[in-house]
RNA sequence: GGCCUAGUGGCUCAGUUGGUUAGAGCGCCGCCCUGUCACGGCGGAGGUCGUCGGUUCGAGUCCGAUCUGGGUCGCCA
């Protein structure tokens, strides 16, 4: 039997000098002084206190023991004679007068020094991952993440959401990712897949009469990793209002995310409500990106007009954008390894020029661009250490390189970005179709379950690339945080939708049985949103690989390497749900 | 799947034009030290330089292939 500790690690002060405590925890470290005096760190979740065993027997105990053992120490708060203003039990330590060994480390080398454990080898962290997570700078993160989620399931619940989960084994949806899939025992060659959001449901749900629901939520998408997105699953903070608008849902957001911005995050200054909406079509067109950094200042110009016929190749014929910097003092080194992280981006060219002290266009392309000099520094308004980039394409292809180009520059150049603040806003009006790049017919642009803006008579009546949908995007710091819509709730809209498409009613119902008969009974509209959580933790912590603030992560190729999944399993479990393994073929050069 | 990048003691890294026995800091082990706090001092163990092949008198270094990790594009309704 353990002795329950009376204080911990981070609790004893100098007024509890002369008590007599208990306090368990790891042993972190002894600095040895003399065969009978020693400086022992132990540690426990809160912090740290200082032992000091005076006696030799003392000093054998701790000798003897490897560091991170778990340790009970009974002993006597004395007020230091050295104190150590840098940790909160800086004026006190704790004569031991009994040790008991709770859990002996057993090994005296460890894969990494706890902590400096953030430096280590990236597999080894999450291989052993336990260890890792001791070191409080680690272990910090994940508090945080806690905290957060603490606080919106708090301001959710505030706002009247109710918080109710849905199937993990669910049925595969023909839309979107690649499905997670798991084999049913019961019914031979059929499969449940884990959700990819549960999307459905809570549509389901309002049309049960829940009038506001939420839920953090996993979600499951067989794709591959980036640095912000963790392979295989993930949490959103997935909510549903019925009978309710596009504002409505806005309203809410605009409510719950900034306090937990604000108390939380890296920098303390958040944008306030109302977020700033941007319709899609501007938002491509100033910052080229329909996920817009708006701490960056620079905006996008169409010099098409100007600068097509200038007689300068690539431009001809093509969409022109220009991003204008001023006082623009970067090297020709910096500027060419701008340009190629723009084409390694983009696969596009980035041209630029600049506006010398006396005037004249010189550097990259200012060639080009002699014989119209004075109308483009007329036209573009330029002046002495102005920097121009620029692409040319078809229009999205220009589009898209200015805003590359618009957040490479604008995150080298200081005076073009305000780094220190989080910058909201919504990207609304969607278009709801697309030529798909592909296929070359007409597709959803996002999702087939966004109401089309104009309902049932602009489907029928309007050309339907020109039809936006209510549907939008949540967009920080040029990140996106989630997508949303207001929901096509009536059969009738839904299949004129399809219609346009190609898919007739029968696919409809094919594709989303639940959903198309529920709404057959009387559906309310409603409208929802799902910010994702890790990448808002992501954004709070400032950290840049999302593996930090997920408890335990896998690894880009989806491994997770401490408990060794994917792994085999016995003959006997892929009989009982029909399962057949067929390995793929063995690549030429092995046989 | 494409492209970029890295791989050298337990950890982090250095290693020049290809040239003796591959170095350092931290950690670990041993000895010394009565007030340390990133304690200090002295000594020690520990590496077939990711793998395979090639060029060469000689390869950590050059060439080719391959594996593994990370980043990115594709992908992510």
């Amino acid at each position: 039997m353990t002795q329950s500790r009376t204080h911990n690690c981070n609790e004893l002060r100098l007024s509890d000098a002369g008590k007599k405590v208990t306090l368990v925890g790891w042993f972190e470290n002894i600095r040895r002084v003399s065969k009978n005096l020693g400086f022992v760190v132990l540690r426990d979740f809160y912090g740290t206190t200082q032992i000091v065993p005076e006696t030799e027997e003392m000093m054998e105990i701790f000798l003897g023991l490897n560091t991170e053992s778990t340790i009970c120490v009974e002993g006597e708060v004395r007020e230091r004679s050295n104190k150590n203003n840098k940790i909160d039990t800086g004026d006190i330590e704790v004569v031991p007068e009994k040790i008991t060994v709770l859990g002996k480390c057993r090994y005296a080398e460890l894969p990494f020094e706890i902590n400096r454990s953030k430096e280590a080898d990236e597999n080894t962290r999450l291989k052993y991952r336990y260890l890792d997570l001791r070191n409080p700078e680690v272990r910090k993160k994940i508090v945080m993440r806690s905290k957060i989620v603490a606080d919106l399931r708090q301001a959710m619940t505030v706002h009247d959401f109710l918080e109710i989960t849905t199937p993990i084994l669910t049925a595969s949806s023909p839309e979107g990712a690649r499905d997670y899939l798991v084999p049913s025992r019961n019914y031979p060659g059929k499969f449940y897949a884990l959700p990819q959001a549960p999307q459905q449901f809570k549509q389901l749900l309002m049309t049960s009469g829940f009038d506001r629901y939420f839920q953090i939520a996993p979600c499951f998408r067989d794709e591959d990793a980036r640095a912000d997105r963790s392979p295989g699953e993930f949490y959103q903070l997935d909510m549903e209002m019925a009978f309710a608008s596009q504002e409505d849902v806005f309203a809410v957001i605009e409510d719950v995310l900034p306090p937990v911005f604000e108390k939380y995050g890296t920098y303390s200054i958040a944008s306030k409500a109302p977020f700033v909406r941007i319709p899609f079509n501007e938002a491509m067109e100033k910052y080229g990106s329909d996920k817009p950094d708006l701490r960056i200042k620079l905006i996008v110009e169409d010099e098409s007009e100007l600068l097509a016929d200038c007689g300068f190749e690539p431009f001809a014929g093509n969409v022109v954008k220009a991003v204008k910097i001023d006082n623009f003092t970067c090297t020709r080194k910096e500027i060419d390894a701008m340009c190629d992280e723009v084409f390694v981006t983009t696969a596009n060219k980035a041209y630029w020029f600049k506006v010398d002290e006396n005037g004249e266009i010189v550097g990259g392309i200012a060639k080009f661009l002699q014989e119209k000099k004075s109308e483009i520094i007329e036209k573009m308004n330029l002046k002495a250490g102005d920097f121009v980039a620029l692409s040319a394409g078809r229009k999205l292809a220009a589009q898209k390189t200015a805003g590359v180009i618009r957040k490479v520059f604008g995150n080298k150049v200081d005076h073009c970005i305000d780094r220190e603040k989080y910058e909201f806003c919504w990207i609304v009006d969607f278009p709801m179709y697309e030529i798909g790049e592909e296929s070359g017919e007409i597709e959803f642009c996002h999702n087939p379950f966004s109401m089309p803006q104009g309902g049932l008579d602009a489907l029928k009546n309007e050309d339907p690339l020109t039809i936006n949908a209510y549907q939008y995007d949540l967009v920080c710091n040029g990140i996106e945080l989630s997508s949303g819509a207001v929901r096509n709730h009536d059969p009738e809209i839904m299949v004129e939708a399809f219609k346009i498409v190609g898919l007739g009613e029968e696919d409809v119902k094919a594709k989303f049985p639940a959903m198309y008969n529920a709404f057959c009974y009387g559906a309310p509209p409603h409208a929802g949103i799902a910010p994702g959580v890790d990448r808002m933790i992501m954004l709070l912590t400032g950290d840049e690989t999302i593996r930090e603030i997920i408890p335990f992560p896998m690894n880009k190729g989806a491994q997770d390497l401490m408990m060794g999944s994917p792994s085999e399993v016995s003959e006997k479990q892929l009989e009982d749900v029909h399962i057949k393994i067929v390995m793929p073929e063995p690549r030429k050069e092995d046989q």
